[in-house]
DNA sequence: TTGTATGCGTTATCAA
DNA sequence: TTGATAACGCATACAA
């Protein structure tokens, strides 16, 4: 037995349309029956339904996040981000996994479930690209940028190249790179790996690039296994994967009885919480993803609040070295 | 210049009735007509609106998830949890913050913005609670359960109970907690550390009690260097306040010169991602964060299933002792 | 088998 | 200043 705007115009023995006026703040409503409506309002504790509202107003007041939340603790942040800045607003957070990435994308292009969307890491096909932009809605990509839309990068080539510098500068030579199988990223990543490499005249060898499925433990200390064989004089390793990864590297390290840092260096990439707390504590790159997800929803709003619906900024966010104990 | 069911119908001419019945697979329907018209409906890429068709039906096929987001990983597990769930259901999960907790609620409560909602760690008012029921908007709690709705819960006491007595197990005898400020919780853990206390005929002592207003590894440091103050003997700490604060310890102690294990045991509690990571590696209570995610949504799902609607079925999560090289 | 009419809860336009 | 009416997109009971 749900409250309406009907419920409330018949105890005050006004129509709806007064009573949807008063809701509104309508200037033209006067103030003696004014008061009467919103005492029955408060008395019935009534609340516009956000359906009914949303039908008539063409707008959901819903931003979708189409992300991979169930595989990283990166995605996670940005989610946090967004919502840090999303409460406050009239939007609220529906979230889409990419478990039916086409279902999910789907959804959101042709049943008018959300305003706006942010996508994570995941880019719809051509096809659909472009419905988005038939459809006009909004769309800000984060990580994964796309042509021609606005979006939120991570500069992974300078990520890795002052990983790899710092490296060079305290003196080692032999650096392996521990890294993903594909991706944006992973192309980036080793690029800046090889730039620094080359700007400092040291030779880029292939077997000292490891690759592994996943930023995890035990991938970790498995590569480390794989470029100490097939690299004697291994002094250094850059784990281009993630934090993650480099934990597993020190700490195969330390079975080996390979001090970290004074015979083996060791960078991570992330900076996620638990960098700081290892032992040693590792050096790595600083990806603000936090930041990242605050920014991708001021973007979104500044699309949907502009009147052009034309604005196609992308932010690039810099690394930060953070140095610590591992190097 | 969204497609909708009246376009499809003018250009097969017939009326927008139909169109739903054919979209819903209403058997009335000729197959002549019914091929015909699904054959405009791929053409013109149309689906469904979603407002709409949550207007006509009185469901939104949206859950509500209630939670400190921005506070605590534990919380953030829990929504993978959900997520994993709600993914290949008909459901989507919105996200409301606790940062406007009053407004949050009231606007799942009474704008009928979700079919169902999942408080974790969050309790409404006793006001609020009656018109949940009144509006009749099935309701799971998680972690902090509450009469005479469904939850989902940990077993803290039992949790502490098995930490504390496990250190008693390995002969110290001075043990120290470090724990919360306020909360269920912080009473139930503290009950189950001096139950075990008491079954061991160890005397309890109040100065062995530090309090810490977050689990966070500064807090750790702090509690460990006031719990040595004050206890000179102290021979193990148990952290139920958390992982994070037992790595604080860890690190403080190993500043102090202090060597865990052997002179100094560390548990932790909740089994975050990072414990089983450092070194040494932290022996803590598992708390299954992600299965209590995945039950309270199944728990939801019961309700919003049943013909009664008053399942109240609370489900006890029981610890697992995790024990690895810190104590 | 299909069309007509009505309603879901709200807002907006126009008339009174 | 307020009321009557139509509309948003869809589903359903009933009529044809």
């Amino acid at each position: 037995m749900r409250i309406t705007i009907k419920d409330i115009a018949r105890k005050v023995g006004v129509t709806p349309a007064t009573v949807s006026m008063v809701i509104n703040n309508n200037p033209k409503i006067s103030i003696a029956t004014r008061e009467r409506v919103q005492k029955a309002i408060k008395e019935m504790n009534y609340r516009p339904n956000f359906t009914g509202r949303s039908l008539v107003k063409g707008r959901t007041n819903n931003i979708a996040l189409v992300a991979p939340l169930m595989s990283s603790f990166f995605t996670m942040e940005i989610v946090r981000g967004v919502e840090s800045k999303i409460s406050g607003t009239e939007y609220n957070l529906v979230l889409y996994s990419t478990i039916n990435k086409e279902k999910s994308i789907s959804e959101i292009c042709y049943e008018g479930r959300a305003d706006g969307v942010i996508f994570v890491s995941v880019k719809p096909d051509d096809d659909m690209l472009k419905d988005f932009e038939r459809m006009e809605i909004p769309a800000v990509f984060v990580e994964e940028v796309v042509d021609g839309f606005p979006g939120v990068k991570f500069n992974n080539v300078k990520g890795a190249y002052v990983a790899t510098e710092y490296l060079l500068k305290t003196k080692r030579k032999n650096i392996g790179i521990i890294i993903g199988k594909e991706g944006m990223w992973v192309t980036e990543r080793l690029k800046g790996y090889r730039d620094a490499l080359e700007d400092n005249d040291v030779e880029f060898k292939p077997e000292r690039v490891a690759r592994v499925s996943d930023d995890t433990f035990g991938e970790g200390k498995e590569a480390l296994r794989k470029l100490l064989k097939e690299n004697k004089k291994l002094d250094a390793v850059f784990c281009a994967s993630g934090d993650i990864t480099a934990v597993g590297v020190i700490q195969e390290a330390r079975q080996l009885k390979i001090n970290v840092p004074e015979e083996l260096g060791v960078v991570g990439f992330d900076d996620i919480y638990l960098s700081g707390l290892t032992h040693p504590a590792i050096t790595t790159v600083n990806q603000p993803e936090f930041e990242m997800g605050t920014k991708a929803f001021e973007l979104l709003m500044e699309v949907l609040t502009s009147s052009d619906k034309k604005v196609k900024k992308v932010i690039s966010f810099d690394p930060e070295l953070v140095i610590r104990d591992s190097t």
